[in-house]
RNA sequence: GGAGAGGUGGCAGAGUGGUCGAAUGUACCUGACUCGAAAUCAGGCGUAGGUGCAAGCCUACCGUGGGUUCGAAUCCCACCCUCUCCGCCA
């Protein structure tokens, strides 16, 4: 969420930067919210006090062996008044907080203007896309051909938007993985994580799922409650400082994990819907990184670098795109989204998305540093996709495909699959 | 699934109704002593919110939520979590 002292000192300032995104913050709503937070938080506290020095007096009274009736009469007609206020108070704080955490995050001065993704800005383009002296194929096809895909079975096991793999192919998508996951923590110094698939409520909350985006999530009941599948790695690995204090010598945190993550995809009915673009269930390896904010924007530059080396390892070509303030995220402070080129669909598309929150997670989840002064201060936050496995596997599958139907495999990959070089029907 | 124990400050560990945000130890910081260090001595040392130019002051927090009371770490209720043993199990 936004730092509510920030939108005390100057909410018009706030309400114009979340314009550029499209985002109509009510500051009458705010100020009001503010001035009866203010008048019952005062009452609150002075009634408090005043309830404790007379029972303080009481309790010394007692002990002297003194009357204390006088203060006991007055002390009396105090709980009733006070249970009111602290009533009022929680109220008015529940509703305080259902208001911040509506707003979305503030775009970073060098995100550009624009109301979709027709307005993103196009940063860098990596790698030429191949010619085929053939009829080019998507990776359904290819797949389906190799016997290496197989979505009618996924369909009867799961349903729509599932996949399944099977030899050659599954290999390849677990070398992918692999390979990442290698280059990150040998080359890139990450972390390697391993954390859980089904997570609480206040992790989702904590990275900004929730409240506002449960009908995106997977819910799965559990005692009494539910818990949720994580829609990505960014949820456990975040939530490790979630309500803690990192050593400034510590920091940056720099974190590696590859997990399945689990999409509802509510609301994108039609949307890529042949092959295996748009799936409930797929791998990702995720980086995120724990950082001081004087480090948080050098540090996504740097992020973003290391999902595109998996690119230009894997010979494929891509092109790297700024987020404008109206395609972005809800928790985003700026965004570069990295799309691979695929011959299948004549077009480049997401294979990553890297993200600096700056301390909008950060302030969700009470995660901190300690500055050089000893003092609790926010930290920063950055994730991004190192990349989306199944996407990478398309991007592979489409470009490596050969006019005989076979697929070659990228040299990067080869140690992970025993050396094949390429995968042909069986 | 069954039985038991327990959740207090970075850690350890007191505290069973009143002056307790919490003894003590330890860790850490500052100072003294020392050529320097160790040891010793003195002081400091939680988080969050509010208010104030600031120094400061006020409030909340002893797993969570409710209750009793003028007053709760302490009493009552519910829940969550952790640990140990047994059973089952990848």
């Amino acid at each position: 969420m936004l730092d509510i002292h920030s939108l005390r000192k100057d909410a018009g300032a706030v309400a114009s930067r979340l314009a550029a995104r499209g985002f109509d913050l009510d500051i009458a709503a705010f100020q009001s919210l503010e001035a009866e937070r203010k008048t019952v938080q005062t009452r609150t506290e002075e009634l408090q006090a005043r309830r404790n020095q007379l029972s303080k007096a009481i309790g010394q009274a007692r002990g002297k062996g003194e009357d204390a009736s006088a203060l006991m009469a007055e002390a009396n007609g105090i709980p009733a008044e006070l249970a009111t206020n602290e009533h009022r108070l929680a109220d008015v704080q529940a509703r305080m907080n259902a208001f911040l955490l509506a707003v979305p995050n503030l775009p970073h001065e060098s995100v550009p203007a624009g109301r979709d993704a027709e307005a993103n800005v196009e940063v860098r383009r990596v790698g030429t896309p191949r010619t085929f002296e053939f009829p080019v194929r998507d990776h359904v096809d290819v797949g389906t051909a190799l016997g290496g895909l197989d979505f009618d079975t996924a369909v009867k096991i799961a349903g729509a938007r599932f996949s399944l793999m099977k030899g050659p192919v599954a290999r390849l998508h677990r070398a992918l993985a692999q390979f990442m996951l290698d280059v990150h923590t040998a080359e890139h110094g990450y972390t390697e994580v391993y954390a859980p698939y089904i997570v609480n409520a206040d992790s989702m909350r904590g990275t900004g799922q929730l409240p506002k985006f449960e009908q995106d999530l997977f819910k799965v009941p559990h005692n009494d409650g539910h818990m949720y599948l994580i829609p990505t790695a960014e949820v456990p690995v975040t939530n490790i400082v979630r309500d803690s204090i990192v050593p400034l010598d510590q920091l940056p945190l720099r974190f590696v994990c590859h997990t399945p993550c689990f999409r509802s995809e509510a609301g994108s009915y039609g949307r890529d819907t042949r092959g295996m673009i748009r799936q409930h269930q797929f791998d990702k390896v995720e980086l995120v990184q724990i950082i001081h904010p004087d480090r948080s924007y050098a540090g996504l530059e740097e992020l973003t670098g290391h999902a595109e080396a998996i690119l230009q390892r894997l010979g494929l070509p891509y092109r790297v795109m700024t987020l404008c303030t109206g395609d972005m995220g809800f928790s985003a402070a700026k965004t570069y989204d990295i799309e691979v080129w695929l011959p299948g669909q004549d077009a480049y598309r997401e294979i990553s998305s890297c993200s600096n929150f700056e301390g909008y997670q950060a302030r969700r989840m009470q995660a901190r540093f300690r500055d050089d002064k000893g003092r609790p201060q926010t930290v920063h936050t950055l994730n991004g996709s190192g990349l989306a496995v199944g996407r990478t596997l398309v991007a592979v599958l489409e470009n490596y495909q050969n006019a005989d139907g076979s697929v070659t495999v990228p040299a990067a990959l080869r140690g992970y699959m025993g050396g094949m070089e390429r995968i042909a029907a069986a």
